[in-house]
DNA sequence: CATGAATGAGCATTCATTCAT
DNA sequence: GATGAATGAATGCTCATTCAT
């Protein structure tokens, strides 16, 4: 019981400690948080960091895994109540909800998303961790929608439109919303078919 | 006419530099390649490449440019021949293009465009460069394609969803490239009408 | 009290720091002495050395205050028995310690002070913070003379043509001791009446 | 002739090129300013420098001889209509010259004087021909002063006042202009009695 | 003589990781 | 388990000096 107790902290300690540097991985950046930084954020001793975790990869591994988890609620609360069998209806409540999410979504979490991944690509350990995480909660996010289209393809193809226009945002690329939602709503209506 | 010749020179050797950059960035990551690398690559002294760029950001910034420069050719010369004013044909044409692209591109290249935007992010003035670039030649590869749709906001969510695929891809989801294409064509049609 | 223990402990080690970092400052130079060479006269890393002192500027700040309480400490055994309420004893006295200390004082010690002083003058926050060190130092200095003057600015005065006279010295120009001696007796005197 | 006109050229190119040094050190200072910037401030290529001067080093060397120059024209003509017979004249002419120049004399000169000769310690060869120069301009400075003392070391010892003040001064240390003033002028009618 | 590109030794600073307590 | 001092390899950047043109 003290073992389990122990075993939950610890578990819970991780969590606590990941969730922590994700914070900083989005106010410092990929590259430049530290351990001292994480240390400090964390109220504990640089090398307690290491009882948690093996070493710096692991912890941004951890972090991933953190805000994988938190877009995967985001998500799965914008879709939740919005099953239809009308096409229509459906691509009404798609665009909707894709409105929803184009404004109220922190693009800087897709940004730190693909941030972390791509600063993998260089290290195949880090990578397939990374893109085993990242597959299990795409495939989670993708199936919400997949309700709604009743085909994954189409799915993944609005999903990967949306990464897309993220990021051409956040990078200066104008884009006129009201065009896009319309485009949406053809797309969405053309793939039902 | 030496001052001319000089110049000249100069800007031929910041354009090795750049490429030697931009290999080695690909090679080794963002994060990972040293001005040392890049010296030993170029057959050069550390010191001479300050004598072309500022610090390792202006490199940065010169090899992302390189890299931009190489994706434009890219896909200037896939629809260099591809105007049409049939509307059912253009959907081919693009549809044939986007599958040769998907099949063809150098994907790595995306994932280190982006690689470098993302890394960027955290530091504004380098934000500022690369974004003004980034937008720069994005719209010169957009307008490629707006030739085709007659419509610029079709181009960009075609391209965003490109964008988006590549990089799902490469990190593991997986996609039936025939559904895909079978979806691209439909949205061509539907966006054109 | 591990607490206590701990910090008598840093604080020590600051001193013996800063201690042999004036050291390589009089032998090699404010300009010419390296973070290495610290590192390996105190027999410690070059990183521990950061843990110790933020940077090099404070790292000097701290022999600077070395220095300067080595000096208060040079005066205030060479003032310590010196009161005297007779006017003409006083000047005796003054100009006995006068000459001691012309003799005696390690003069290369005020040229180091002076060394370090001169090559801030365009760090305004190096400056400053050694400003502040020299006149805390300074002022007691010369209240050890007060007492001998009963004026602040009389000892001001002497001990600003002491500074003086000691670089004149080093720098080669030549000086007849006993002419000095007997001048600073006329002054002493005439600047007590 | 054309010989003749080109050394004169290079004399007075020498000249230029010291006293241009001489401006940035006094805004950059002794340890910040390079090469490069000399270049520039004398529109000239870095390497043509060396032409004029075998190292940095001599430059340094040159740029305080020039600076002792303008010390000299400074103090000649503040003393020059300055002679008397009269001790209480002499007194007073001395206090008013020592006021104005106090009060007129950029100190940040001699601090620069100081500057560069203080960093000079640590180099015997450098120290050599700046601790030359010093003494040769530093006697006909007091030489002036001594034509109202009718006594060098008398000069020598308010001349070291004199500077030892201006350093108190620039670092900080509160020194009553009034005090001082009425100072002098009991030293000055002492040590002439 | 002038040029300025090239050099390369040199240095401050950072930071993940370890380990004795 | 927790600590934090110590480490030391790694790296970006500077700059006096040289030399081919």
């Amino acid at each position: 019981m003290a073992n389990y107790m122990d075993s939950v902290d610890k578990i819970e300690k991780k969590k606590y400690i990941s969730e922590k540097t994700l914070e900083l991985i989005s106010k410092k950046g990929l590259a430049n948080f530290t351990m001292e930084d994480v240390a400090v954020a964390c109220n504990v001793s640089k090398g307690s960091l290491y009882n948690y975790f093996k070493n710096k990869n692991a912890l941004i591994v951890a972090a991933f895994t953190a805000l994988m988890e938190k877009m995967l609620h985001f998500f799965e609360e914008k879709t939740s109540d919005s099953t239809s069998d009308c096409l229509e209806k459906s691509a009404d409540i798609y665009t909707q909800i894709y409105s929803e999410i184009l404004s109220s979504f922190p693009s800087s979490d897709l940004l730190r998303l693909l941030e972390i991944l791509l600063n993998s690509t260089h290290d195949p350990s880090m990578m397939q961790s990374l893109t085993k995480t990242f597959k299990d909660y795409y495939n989670k996010i993708l199936s919400n929608f997949e309700k709604i289209f009743k085909s994954k393809s189409s799915a993944l193809m609005l999903q990967a439109m949306f990464d897309g226009l993220v990021i051409y945002k956040a990078f200066g690329v104008e884009i006129s919303d009201e065009e896009i939602q319309e485009n949406v709503r053809k797309i969405v209506l053309c793939l039902a078919k």
